[in-house]
DNA sequence: CATAGTTAATCAATCGATTGATTCTCAGAC
DNA sequence: GTCTGAGAATCAATCGATTGATTAACTATG
Protein backbone atom coordinates (compact mmCIF):
# COMPACT_ATOMS: atom_id res chain seq x y z
CA UNK A 1 0.00 0.00 0.00
CA UNK A 2 1.43 3.60 -1.00
CA UNK A 3 1.63 6.14 1.48
CA UNK A 4 -0.66 8.14 -0.86
CA UNK A 5 -3.31 5.50 -0.26
CA UNK A 6 -3.44 5.60 3.20
CA UNK A 7 -3.03 9.66 3.54
CA UNK A 8 -6.26 8.66 1.63
CA UNK A 9 -8.04 5.80 4.21
CA UNK A 10 -7.20 8.37 7.28
CA UNK A 11 -8.69 11.37 5.48
CA UNK A 12 -11.81 12.45 6.53
CA UNK A 13 -12.99 10.76 3.24
CA UNK A 14 -15.05 8.00 4.21
CA UNK A 15 -15.90 7.05 7.86
CA UNK A 16 -13.19 3.98 8.30
CA UNK A 17 -15.87 1.63 9.54
CA UNK A 18 -17.50 -0.05 6.50
CA UNK A 19 -20.30 -1.88 8.89
CA UNK A 20 -20.91 2.39 9.90
CA UNK A 21 -20.83 3.19 6.31
CA UNK A 22 -23.80 0.57 5.79
CA UNK A 23 -26.08 1.18 8.82
CA UNK A 24 -25.79 4.68 7.88
CA UNK A 25 -26.50 4.13 4.16
CA UNK A 26 -29.33 1.63 5.08
CA UNK A 27 -31.14 4.33 7.25
CA UNK A 28 -31.49 7.07 4.69
CA UNK A 29 -32.28 4.48 2.32
CA UNK A 30 -34.95 2.78 4.34
CA UNK A 31 -36.23 5.99 5.63
CA UNK A 32 -36.67 7.07 1.88
CA UNK A 33 -37.94 3.85 0.33
CA UNK A 34 -38.82 1.42 2.95
CA UNK A 35 -38.19 -1.34 3.92
CA UNK A 36 -39.67 -3.07 0.49
CA UNK A 37 -39.02 -0.76 -1.58
CA UNK A 38 -35.47 -0.52 -0.75
CA UNK A 39 -32.71 -2.58 -2.12
CA UNK A 40 -29.08 -4.13 -0.24
CA UNK A 41 -27.36 -3.88 -3.49
CA UNK A 42 -28.31 -0.04 -3.80
CA UNK A 43 -27.37 0.06 0.20
CA UNK A 44 -23.95 -1.41 -0.32
CA UNK A 45 -23.39 0.60 -3.71
CA UNK A 46 -24.08 3.99 -1.94
CA UNK A 47 -22.06 2.96 1.15
CA UNK A 48 -19.03 1.99 -1.12
CA UNK A 49 -18.99 -1.31 0.47
CA UNK A 50 -19.72 -5.08 -1.39
CA UNK A 51 -22.88 -6.62 -1.59
CA UNK A 52 -22.14 -9.54 0.66
CA UNK A 53 -20.93 -7.48 3.64
CA UNK A 54 -24.41 -6.94 4.44
CA UNK A 55 -24.52 -10.53 5.28
CA UNK A 56 -21.42 -11.17 7.18
CA UNK A 57 -22.01 -8.38 9.43
CA UNK A 58 -26.08 -8.34 9.72
CA UNK A 59 -26.78 -11.87 8.46
CA UNK A 60 -29.09 -10.74 6.12
CA UNK A 61 -31.58 -7.69 4.88
CA UNK A 62 -33.63 -7.61 8.26
CA UNK A 63 -30.81 -8.03 10.62
CA UNK A 64 -29.48 -4.26 8.85
CA UNK A 65 -32.59 -2.76 8.96
CA UNK A 66 -33.02 -3.65 12.95
CA UNK A 67 -29.52 -2.03 12.89
CA UNK A 68 -30.46 1.05 11.05
CA UNK A 69 -33.16 1.69 13.32
CA UNK A 70 -31.35 1.81 16.36
CA UNK A 71 -28.99 3.81 15.05
CA UNK A 72 -31.67 6.42 13.74
CA UNK A 73 -33.21 6.11 18.14
CA UNK A 74 -30.06 6.92 18.76
CA UNK A 75 -28.75 9.76 16.38
CA UNK A 76 -32.41 11.41 17.65
CA UNK A 77 -31.91 10.67 20.85
CA UNK A 78 -28.57 12.41 20.82
CA UNK A 79 -29.70 15.75 20.07
CA UNK A 80 -31.81 16.28 22.91
CA UNK A 81 -32.61 14.43 25.84
CA UNK A 82 -35.39 14.65 28.05
CA UNK A 83 -35.27 17.85 29.88
CA UNK A 84 -34.63 17.87 33.71
CA UNK A 85 -37.00 20.29 35.28
CA UNK A 86 -35.81 21.90 38.75
CA UNK A 87 -37.71 21.11 41.87
CA UNK A 88 -40.65 23.35 42.81
CA UNK A 89 -41.45 23.94 39.17
CA UNK A 90 -44.75 25.28 37.97
CA UNK A 91 -46.46 22.10 36.13
CA UNK A 92 -47.93 24.71 33.52
CA UNK A 93 -44.46 25.55 32.51
CA UNK A 94 -42.80 22.43 32.50
CA UNK A 95 -45.26 21.66 30.12
CA UNK A 96 -44.98 24.25 28.01
CA UNK A 97 -41.30 23.05 27.94
CA UNK A 98 -41.83 19.26 27.19
CA UNK A 99 -44.14 20.59 24.28
CA UNK A 100 -41.47 22.36 22.91
CA UNK A 101 -39.24 19.90 23.38
CA UNK A 102 -40.89 17.56 21.03
CA UNK A 103 -41.87 19.87 18.60
CA UNK A 104 -38.22 20.37 18.46
CA UNK A 105 -37.16 17.02 18.57
CA UNK A 106 -39.69 16.14 15.96
CA UNK A 107 -38.83 19.30 13.27
CA UNK A 108 -34.72 19.30 14.25
CA UNK A 109 -32.97 19.53 11.51
CA UNK A 110 -30.30 16.67 13.09
CA UNK A 111 -30.25 13.79 10.88
CA UNK A 112 -33.94 14.20 8.95
CA UNK A 113 -33.15 10.37 7.51
CA UNK A 114 -33.32 9.45 11.28
CA UNK A 115 -36.85 10.43 12.12
CA UNK A 116 -37.93 10.13 8.77
CA UNK A 117 -37.26 6.12 9.56
CA UNK A 118 -38.35 5.91 12.77
CA UNK A 119 -41.90 7.49 11.56
CA UNK A 120 -41.75 4.56 9.11
CA UNK A 121 -41.19 1.97 11.60
CA UNK A 122 -44.44 3.91 14.09
CA UNK A 123 -46.38 3.54 11.42
CA UNK A 124 -46.30 -0.04 10.78
CA UNK A 125 -44.69 -1.41 13.61
CA UNK A 126 -42.50 -4.49 12.65
CA UNK A 127 -39.83 -6.29 14.93
CA UNK A 128 -37.69 -3.12 15.33
CA UNK A 129 -40.53 -1.04 16.70
CA UNK A 130 -39.88 -2.33 20.28
CA UNK A 131 -36.61 -0.44 20.33
CA UNK A 132 -38.03 2.96 19.24
CA UNK A 133 -40.61 2.56 21.81
CA UNK A 134 -38.95 0.86 24.49
CA UNK A 135 -36.30 3.62 24.42
CA UNK A 136 -37.80 6.99 22.35
CA UNK A 137 -41.46 7.00 22.63
CA UNK A 138 -42.22 5.60 26.07
CA UNK A 139 -39.96 7.68 28.18
CA UNK A 140 -41.69 10.77 26.23
CA UNK A 141 -44.76 9.49 27.27
CA UNK A 142 -44.47 8.80 31.02
CA UNK A 143 -42.92 11.84 30.97
CA UNK A 144 -46.23 13.77 29.71
CA UNK A 145 -48.27 11.85 32.22
CA UNK A 146 -46.27 12.62 35.07
CA UNK A 147 -46.58 16.38 34.08
CA UNK A 148 -50.51 16.06 32.94
CA UNK A 149 -50.72 14.06 37.26
CA UNK A 150 -49.18 16.84 38.33
CA UNK A 151 -51.01 19.51 36.56
CA UNK A 152 -54.67 17.72 37.05
CA UNK A 153 -54.63 15.82 40.39
CA UNK A 154 -56.68 13.53 40.68
CA UNK A 155 -58.05 13.50 37.19
CA UNK A 156 -58.76 9.56 36.10
CA UNK A 157 -56.29 7.88 34.57
CA UNK A 158 -58.45 7.20 30.73
CA UNK A 159 -58.76 11.12 30.62
CA UNK A 160 -55.48 11.88 31.50
CA UNK A 161 -54.43 9.30 28.57
CA UNK A 162 -56.40 11.15 26.05
CA UNK A 163 -55.27 14.02 27.08
CA UNK A 164 -51.80 13.35 26.39
CA UNK A 165 -52.95 11.79 23.04
CA UNK A 166 -54.67 15.22 22.34
CA UNK A 167 -51.18 16.45 23.07
CA UNK A 168 -48.91 14.43 21.14
CA UNK A 169 -51.22 14.48 18.39
CA UNK A 170 -51.28 17.94 17.56
CA UNK A 171 -47.26 17.83 17.40
CA UNK A 172 -47.24 14.83 15.56
CA UNK A 173 -49.53 15.91 13.02
CA UNK A 174 -47.15 18.51 11.64
CA UNK A 175 -44.23 15.64 11.15
CA UNK A 176 -47.09 12.55 9.80
CA UNK A 177 -48.98 14.82 7.62
CA UNK A 178 -47.05 18.21 6.21
CA UNK A 179 -46.90 16.99 2.44
CA UNK A 180 -50.57 16.25 2.50
CA UNK A 181 -51.32 19.63 4.52
CA UNK A 182 -49.10 21.44 1.60
CA UNK A 183 -51.29 19.48 -0.84
CA UNK A 184 -54.83 20.44 0.81
CA UNK A 185 -53.50 23.95 1.09
CA UNK A 186 -50.94 26.02 -0.91
CA UNK A 187 -47.35 25.35 -0.27
CA UNK A 188 -46.13 28.38 1.43
CA UNK A 189 -49.53 28.83 3.15
CA UNK A 190 -48.23 25.61 5.19
CA UNK A 191 -44.20 26.28 4.89
CA UNK A 192 -44.67 29.69 6.75
CA UNK A 193 -45.59 27.62 10.28
CA UNK A 194 -42.54 28.08 11.73
CA UNK A 195 -41.16 25.87 14.24
CA UNK A 196 -41.98 27.93 17.22
CA UNK A 197 -45.29 29.27 16.15
CA UNK A 198 -46.60 25.38 16.04
CA UNK A 199 -45.10 24.45 19.45
CA UNK A 200 -46.12 28.02 20.88
CA UNK A 201 -49.86 27.23 19.09
CA UNK A 202 -49.94 23.78 21.22
CA UNK A 203 -49.00 24.98 23.92
CA UNK A 204 -51.92 28.05 24.48
CA UNK A 205 -54.34 25.53 22.58
CA UNK A 206 -53.23 22.61 24.93
CA UNK A 207 -53.28 25.11 28.63
CA UNK A 208 -56.23 26.86 27.91
CA UNK A 209 -58.00 23.05 27.02
CA UNK A 210 -56.96 22.31 30.50
CA UNK A 211 -58.32 25.45 32.16
CA UNK A 212 -54.24 26.87 32.49
CA UNK A 213 -54.01 29.86 30.08
CA UNK A 214 -56.88 31.85 28.50
CA UNK A 215 -58.76 30.40 25.77
CA UNK A 216 -57.85 31.43 21.78
CA UNK A 217 -60.15 34.07 21.60
CA UNK A 218 -59.99 36.92 19.12
CA UNK A 219 -57.35 39.32 21.26
CA UNK A 220 -56.33 36.85 23.39
CA UNK A 221 -57.80 38.86 25.90
CA UNK A 222 -61.21 37.27 28.12
CA UNK B 1 -78.53 -20.84 -21.13
CA UNK B 2 -80.30 -22.84 -18.67
CA UNK B 3 -82.24 -20.87 -15.97
CA UNK B 4 -79.73 -22.57 -13.67
CA UNK B 5 -77.40 -20.79 -14.54
CA UNK B 6 -78.66 -17.35 -14.76
CA UNK B 7 -79.50 -17.77 -11.49
CA UNK B 8 -75.98 -18.38 -10.47
CA UNK B 9 -74.62 -15.73 -12.42
CA UNK B 10 -77.23 -13.43 -10.55
CA UNK B 11 -76.79 -14.37 -6.99
CA UNK B 12 -74.35 -13.19 -4.45
CA UNK B 13 -71.26 -16.20 -5.29
CA UNK B 14 -68.53 -13.84 -6.83
CA UNK B 15 -69.10 -10.19 -8.20
CA UNK B 16 -69.81 -10.74 -12.10
CA UNK B 17 -66.96 -8.03 -12.96
CA UNK B 18 -63.42 -9.53 -13.11
CA UNK B 19 -62.18 -5.71 -13.28
CA UNK B 20 -63.85 -5.13 -10.29
CA UNK B 21 -62.65 -8.28 -8.37
CA UNK B 22 -59.06 -6.94 -9.20
CA UNK B 23 -59.46 -3.55 -7.99
CA UNK B 24 -61.63 -4.98 -4.34
CA UNK B 25 -58.62 -7.26 -4.03
CA UNK B 26 -55.97 -5.00 -4.62
CA UNK B 27 -57.32 -2.59 -2.20
CA UNK B 28 -57.15 -5.00 -0.04
CA UNK B 29 -53.38 -6.42 -0.45
CA UNK B 30 -52.33 -3.25 -1.31
CA UNK B 31 -53.77 -1.83 2.02
CA UNK B 32 -52.29 -4.56 4.05
CA UNK B 33 -48.19 -4.78 2.54
CA UNK B 34 -48.10 -1.48 0.41
CA UNK B 35 -47.28 -0.73 -2.89
CA UNK B 36 -43.83 -2.49 -3.04
CA UNK B 37 -45.09 -5.07 -0.20
CA UNK B 38 -47.60 -6.54 -3.23
CA UNK B 39 -46.90 -8.22 -5.78
CA UNK B 40 -49.53 -8.13 -9.24
CA UNK B 41 -49.21 -12.18 -9.00
CA UNK B 42 -51.05 -12.26 -5.15
CA UNK B 43 -53.47 -9.82 -5.97
CA UNK B 44 -54.96 -11.38 -9.41
CA UNK B 45 -54.87 -14.98 -7.33
CA UNK B 46 -56.73 -13.89 -4.64
CA UNK B 47 -59.13 -12.13 -7.69
CA UNK B 48 -59.21 -15.09 -9.05
CA UNK B 49 -58.37 -13.97 -12.39
CA UNK B 50 -55.33 -14.03 -14.70
CA UNK B 51 -52.06 -12.41 -14.12
CA UNK B 52 -52.39 -10.64 -18.00
CA UNK B 53 -55.71 -9.27 -16.82
CA UNK B 54 -54.06 -6.78 -14.66
CA UNK B 55 -51.75 -5.46 -17.92
CA UNK B 56 -55.06 -5.61 -20.14
CA UNK B 57 -57.61 -3.46 -17.57
CA UNK B 58 -55.02 -0.78 -15.71
CA UNK B 59 -51.60 -1.05 -17.98
CA UNK B 60 -49.15 -1.76 -15.13
CA UNK B 61 -49.28 -2.23 -11.54
CA UNK B 62 -48.96 1.80 -10.57
CA UNK B 63 -52.50 1.66 -12.75
CA UNK B 64 -54.21 -0.66 -10.79
CA UNK B 65 -52.66 0.17 -7.71
CA UNK B 66 -54.55 4.13 -8.41
CA UNK B 67 -57.65 2.86 -9.40
CA UNK B 68 -57.39 0.75 -6.00
CA UNK B 69 -56.81 4.38 -4.03
CA UNK B 70 -60.11 5.73 -5.83
CA UNK B 71 -61.85 2.92 -5.21
CA UNK B 72 -61.08 3.01 -1.43
CA UNK B 73 -62.04 6.75 -1.39
CA UNK B 74 -65.28 6.26 -3.06
CA UNK B 75 -65.92 3.78 -0.64
CA UNK B 76 -65.23 5.46 2.29
CA UNK B 77 -66.69 8.75 1.26
CA UNK B 78 -70.12 6.85 0.43
CA UNK B 79 -70.53 5.82 4.65
CA UNK B 80 -70.53 9.50 5.80
CA UNK B 81 -71.03 12.33 3.69
CA UNK B 82 -70.52 15.75 4.61
CA UNK B 83 -73.36 16.41 7.33
CA UNK B 84 -75.43 19.27 6.08
CA UNK B 85 -76.29 21.93 8.89
CA UNK B 86 -79.18 23.87 9.21
CA UNK B 87 -79.38 27.28 9.06
CA UNK B 88 -79.01 28.99 12.09
CA UNK B 89 -77.03 26.65 13.76
CA UNK B 90 -74.76 27.50 16.48
CA UNK B 91 -71.11 27.03 15.22
CA UNK B 92 -70.17 25.16 18.42
CA UNK B 93 -72.72 22.64 17.89
CA UNK B 94 -71.27 22.30 13.87
CA UNK B 95 -67.72 21.73 15.62
CA UNK B 96 -69.61 19.11 17.34
CA UNK B 97 -71.28 17.34 15.07
CA UNK B 98 -67.76 17.91 12.38
CA UNK B 99 -65.63 16.01 14.59
CA UNK B 100 -68.16 13.27 15.60
CA UNK B 101 -68.53 12.50 11.61
CA UNK B 102 -64.63 12.56 11.51
CA UNK B 103 -63.63 10.11 14.09
CA UNK B 104 -66.89 7.88 13.09
CA UNK B 105 -65.36 8.12 9.46
CA UNK B 106 -62.16 7.39 10.75
CA UNK B 107 -63.12 4.24 12.93
CA UNK B 108 -65.99 3.31 11.29
CA UNK B 109 -66.17 -0.41 10.81
CA UNK B 110 -67.23 -0.22 7.19
CA UNK B 111 -64.28 -1.17 4.79
CA UNK B 112 -61.40 -0.50 7.29
CA UNK B 113 -59.38 -1.48 4.26
CA UNK B 114 -60.24 0.87 2.08
CA UNK B 115 -59.37 3.27 5.15
CA UNK B 116 -56.08 1.68 5.72
CA UNK B 117 -55.05 2.65 2.20
CA UNK B 118 -55.61 6.21 1.95
CA UNK B 119 -53.93 6.20 5.03
CA UNK B 120 -51.13 4.89 3.29
CA UNK B 121 -51.14 6.80 0.69
CA UNK B 122 -51.48 9.99 2.62
CA UNK B 123 -48.59 9.56 4.86
CA UNK B 124 -45.99 8.58 1.38
CA UNK B 125 -48.02 10.72 -0.92
CA UNK B 126 -47.74 9.66 -4.91
CA UNK B 127 -49.49 9.63 -7.59
CA UNK B 128 -52.73 8.65 -6.28
CA UNK B 129 -52.58 11.22 -3.36
CA UNK B 130 -54.15 14.11 -5.34
CA UNK B 131 -57.20 11.77 -5.67
CA UNK B 132 -57.87 10.95 -1.90
CA UNK B 133 -56.75 14.86 -1.13
CA UNK B 134 -59.75 16.80 -3.84
CA UNK B 135 -62.54 14.39 -3.63
CA UNK B 136 -61.80 13.01 0.27
CA UNK B 137 -59.93 15.37 2.66
CA UNK B 138 -59.93 19.13 1.08
CA UNK B 139 -63.87 19.17 1.26
CA UNK B 140 -63.02 18.10 5.15
CA UNK B 141 -61.11 20.31 5.18
CA UNK B 142 -62.51 23.33 3.82
CA UNK B 143 -65.50 22.26 5.44
CA UNK B 144 -64.05 22.53 8.82
CA UNK B 145 -62.04 25.82 8.39
CA UNK B 146 -65.51 27.48 7.12
CA UNK B 147 -66.69 26.11 11.16
CA UNK B 148 -63.70 27.68 12.76
CA UNK B 149 -63.85 31.21 10.58
CA UNK B 150 -67.93 31.21 11.73
CA UNK B 151 -66.84 30.23 15.45
CA UNK B 152 -63.74 32.79 15.62
CA UNK B 153 -64.44 35.33 13.30
CA UNK B 154 -62.04 37.82 12.72
CA UNK B 155 -59.05 35.89 13.75
CA UNK B 156 -56.08 35.28 11.60
CA UNK B 157 -55.50 32.87 8.55
CA UNK B 158 -52.62 31.58 10.00
CA UNK B 159 -53.78 31.20 13.02
CA UNK B 160 -57.21 28.90 12.10
CA UNK B 161 -55.20 26.95 10.07
CA UNK B 162 -53.06 25.76 13.23
CA UNK B 163 -56.67 25.50 15.11
CA UNK B 164 -57.67 22.97 12.31
CA UNK B 165 -54.24 21.14 12.55
CA UNK B 166 -54.82 20.74 16.50
CA UNK B 167 -58.27 19.59 15.94
CA UNK B 168 -57.56 17.19 12.96
CA UNK B 169 -54.31 15.91 14.71
CA UNK B 170 -56.27 14.95 17.78
CA UNK B 171 -58.74 12.81 15.54
CA UNK B 172 -55.63 11.18 13.38
CA UNK B 173 -53.59 10.11 16.24
CA UNK B 174 -55.81 7.54 16.92
CA UNK B 175 -55.96 6.22 13.58
CA UNK B 176 -52.46 6.62 12.42
CA UNK B 177 -50.76 5.68 15.86
CA UNK B 178 -52.93 3.26 17.81
CA UNK B 179 -50.89 0.27 17.18
CA UNK B 180 -47.97 1.93 18.54
CA UNK B 181 -49.73 3.35 21.51
CA UNK B 182 -50.76 0.04 22.25
CA UNK B 183 -47.11 -1.22 22.45
CA UNK B 184 -46.23 2.06 24.88
CA UNK B 185 -49.26 1.61 27.42
CA UNK B 186 -50.99 -1.77 27.82
CA UNK B 187 -52.77 -2.83 25.04
CA UNK B 188 -56.49 -2.50 27.06
CA UNK B 189 -55.68 0.31 28.40
CA UNK B 190 -55.77 1.97 24.95
CA UNK B 191 -58.76 -0.67 23.29
CA UNK B 192 -61.01 0.87 26.31
CA UNK B 193 -61.10 4.27 24.63
CA UNK B 194 -64.53 4.01 23.36
CA UNK B 195 -65.42 5.83 19.57
CA UNK B 196 -67.65 7.96 21.42
CA UNK B 197 -64.99 8.62 24.23
CA UNK B 198 -62.58 9.92 21.83
CA UNK B 199 -64.99 12.17 19.48
CA UNK B 200 -66.51 13.31 23.05
CA UNK B 201 -63.01 14.33 24.63
CA UNK B 202 -62.05 16.08 21.39
CA UNK B 203 -65.03 18.18 21.36
CA UNK B 204 -64.25 19.18 24.82
CA UNK B 205 -60.51 19.57 24.36
CA UNK B 206 -60.88 21.92 21.02
CA UNK B 207 -64.18 24.29 22.65
CA UNK B 208 -62.02 24.03 25.65
CA UNK B 209 -59.24 25.40 24.16
CA UNK B 210 -61.29 28.10 21.78
CA UNK B 211 -62.66 29.20 24.86
CA UNK B 212 -66.29 28.06 24.27
CA UNK B 213 -67.02 25.53 26.36
CA UNK B 214 -65.66 24.74 30.72
CA UNK B 215 -61.83 23.52 30.71
CA UNK B 216 -61.15 20.21 31.70
CA UNK B 217 -60.58 20.36 35.17
CA UNK B 218 -61.64 17.81 38.10
CA UNK B 219 -65.41 17.60 38.05
CA UNK B 220 -66.11 19.59 34.77
CA UNK B 221 -66.68 22.56 36.47
CA UNK B 222 -64.91 25.77 36.40
C1' DC C 1 -0.17 -19.95 9.52
C1' DA C 2 -4.60 -18.16 11.11
C1' DT C 3 -8.02 -15.07 11.37
C1' DA C 4 -10.72 -11.17 9.87
C1' DG C 5 -12.31 -8.81 6.23
C1' DT C 6 -13.24 -8.10 1.32
C1' DT C 7 -14.14 -9.24 -3.35
C1' DA C 8 -16.31 -10.90 -7.79
C1' DA C 9 -19.33 -14.20 -9.34
C1' DT C 10 -23.34 -16.62 -9.12
C1' DC C 11 -27.33 -19.04 -6.98
C1' DA C 12 -32.43 -19.85 -7.07
C1' DA C 13 -36.47 -17.29 -6.61
C1' DT C 14 -39.49 -13.76 -7.63
C1' DC C 15 -40.60 -9.64 -9.69
C1' DG C 16 -43.39 -6.87 -13.36
C1' DA C 17 -44.35 -7.16 -17.93
C1' DT C 18 -45.46 -9.31 -22.33
C1' DT C 19 -46.61 -12.57 -25.80
C1' DG C 20 -49.55 -15.40 -28.73
C1' DA C 21 -53.11 -18.42 -28.56
C1' DT C 22 -57.64 -19.56 -26.87
C1' DT C 23 -62.33 -18.88 -25.33
C1' DC C 24 -66.35 -16.13 -24.89
C1' DT C 25 -69.94 -12.81 -26.46
C1' DC C 26 -72.99 -11.13 -29.49
C1' DA C 27 -74.61 -8.48 -33.37
C1' DG C 28 -75.61 -9.13 -38.23
C1' DA C 29 -76.05 -12.08 -42.57
C1' DC C 30 -78.55 -15.78 -44.44
C1' DG D 1 -82.97 -20.64 -35.92
C1' DT D 2 -78.22 -21.01 -37.62
C1' DC D 3 -73.96 -19.71 -38.95
C1' DT D 4 -70.17 -16.52 -38.82
C1' DG D 5 -66.65 -13.35 -37.82
C1' DA D 6 -64.93 -9.48 -35.23
C1' DG D 7 -63.90 -7.73 -30.92
C1' DA D 8 -63.70 -8.43 -25.94
C1' DA D 9 -61.90 -11.11 -22.42
C1' DT D 10 -59.08 -14.72 -20.50
C1' DC D 11 -55.60 -18.02 -20.48
C1' DA D 12 -50.94 -20.54 -19.94
C1' DA D 13 -46.29 -19.67 -20.77
C1' DT D 14 -42.40 -17.08 -20.69
C1' DC D 15 -39.52 -12.89 -21.14
C1' DG D 16 -35.57 -10.15 -19.11
C1' DA D 17 -34.49 -7.93 -15.01
C1' DT D 18 -33.91 -7.70 -10.24
C1' DT D 19 -34.25 -9.49 -5.80
C1' DG D 20 -31.95 -11.50 -1.38
C1' DA D 21 -28.76 -14.76 -0.38
C1' DT D 22 -24.58 -17.56 -0.91
C1' DT D 23 -20.21 -19.34 -2.32
C1' DA D 24 -15.28 -19.68 -2.89
C1' DA D 25 -11.27 -17.33 -3.83
C1' DC D 26 -8.45 -13.52 -2.45
C1' DT D 27 -5.96 -9.97 0.61
C1' DA D 28 -4.22 -7.96 4.63
C1' DT D 29 -3.06 -8.10 9.37
C1' DG D 30 -1.10 -10.02 13.50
Amino acid sequence: MTPDVLAELISDKQPPDAKQRLVAAAEGIFAEKGFDGASIREISTEAGVNLASIKYYFGDKEGLYIEAVKYAQVCSSAVGPLPEFPPGMEPTDKLRLFIRGMVARMHGPARPSAMKLMMREMAHPGKAAHVVVQEFIQPMAFHLRAILRELLPGHPEPNLLMIGFSIIGQVLYYRQNRPISELIFDKPQVDELSETMVADHVVRFSLAALGHAVPITVGGTP
